[in-house]
DNA sequence: GGGCATAATGCCAGTATCGTCATATGCCGC
DNA sequence: GCGGCATATGACGATACTGGCATTATGCCC
C-alpha cells in the first residue's frame, strides 16, 4: 500500500493528463517545439488557457521552455507521456474487442 | 495526432486516476478481493461514496464485481494501474534525483 | 525611451466533481 | 410474506477546475 502522500502525487500527476487540451498540447508539442502563437494556430484555444495549461505542464516537469526574444519555445520532456498512453490505449481497444466478442457470442 | 475523440477517451481513463479515494481503493483491492464494508474498514470513506467511486471504476473495466449473497465482492480487473503507477513513480523519483543534483552543483 | 509584439497573470462566471444525507433496491433468515 | 442487513442511487451543498476578458510583465526594434 502506497503512502497518502504518493497517492496524493500519483493523482495529481494523473490529473495533469485528465485535461483534453493539455494532452492535446503534449501531443502538438511531441511533434517538435513550438512557441505559443503557433500553439493558438494549431489548437485554436485562447491565448491565456494555452499559457495556463503550459505552465502547469512545466511545472510538473512534462514540459520545458527556451525563450527565443519575445517567443518562448516550449518542448516535451521524455517518453512518459507517450508510455503512459501507449498503455491505455492498448487496455482500450482491448476491452472493446471483449466486448465485440461478447456481442457475437450472443 | 490522435483524433479529439480519442484525446477524450485518453483524459477519461486519466480522470479516473485523478482521485486519491480512487487509487487508493484500487490499491487495497490489489492486495485481494473485498467487499464494500470491509473497504469502509479499511479506508474510512463512507459507505455512498466508496459505492459511487466502485461503481466509476467497474464502468471503467478497472474493476469486476462479484456477488456473494447481500454482499459484493470486488476484484482488480488486470495489471494496467499497476503498471501505470510504476512508470509515473520512476518519472517522480528520478525528478526528485535531478532537483538534488542541481542543488548540489549550485 | 516609446511603440509594438509575445507571453504570463488577476479576476471572474460557468461548470463539473466530490462527499454526505437520505432513500431505494436487493438478498437472506424467519 | 416481513424484518434486517448490505449495497446502490437521488438530491444537494461545498468546493475545485476550466476557460475567457482584461491587464500586466518581458523583450525586440526604431
Amino acid at each position: 500500500m502506497p503512502s497518502p502522500e504518493l497517492l496524493e502525487e500519483y493523482s495529481q500527476f494523473f490529473r495533469l493528463l485528465s485535461e483534453p487540451a493539455r494532452l492535446q498540447l503534449l501531443c502538438q508539442l511531441k511533434q517538435g517545439p513550438m512557441d505559443v502563437a503557433s500553439l493558438i494556430k494549431a489548437t485554436g484555444f485562447s491565448q491565456s488557457h494555452i499559457s495556463r495549461q503550459l505552465g502547469q505542464l512545466q511545472r510538473a516537469g512534462l514540459l520545458r521552455c527556451t525563450r527565443d526574444g519575445a517567443r518562448t519555445i516550449w518542448q516535451v520532456e521524455g517518453d512518459l507521456v507517450d508510455d503512459l498512453c501507449a498503455l491505455v490505449q492498448t487496455r482500450l481497444t482491448q476491452r472493446l474487442r471483449d466486448q465485440l466478442a461478447q456481442l457475437q457470442a450472443a
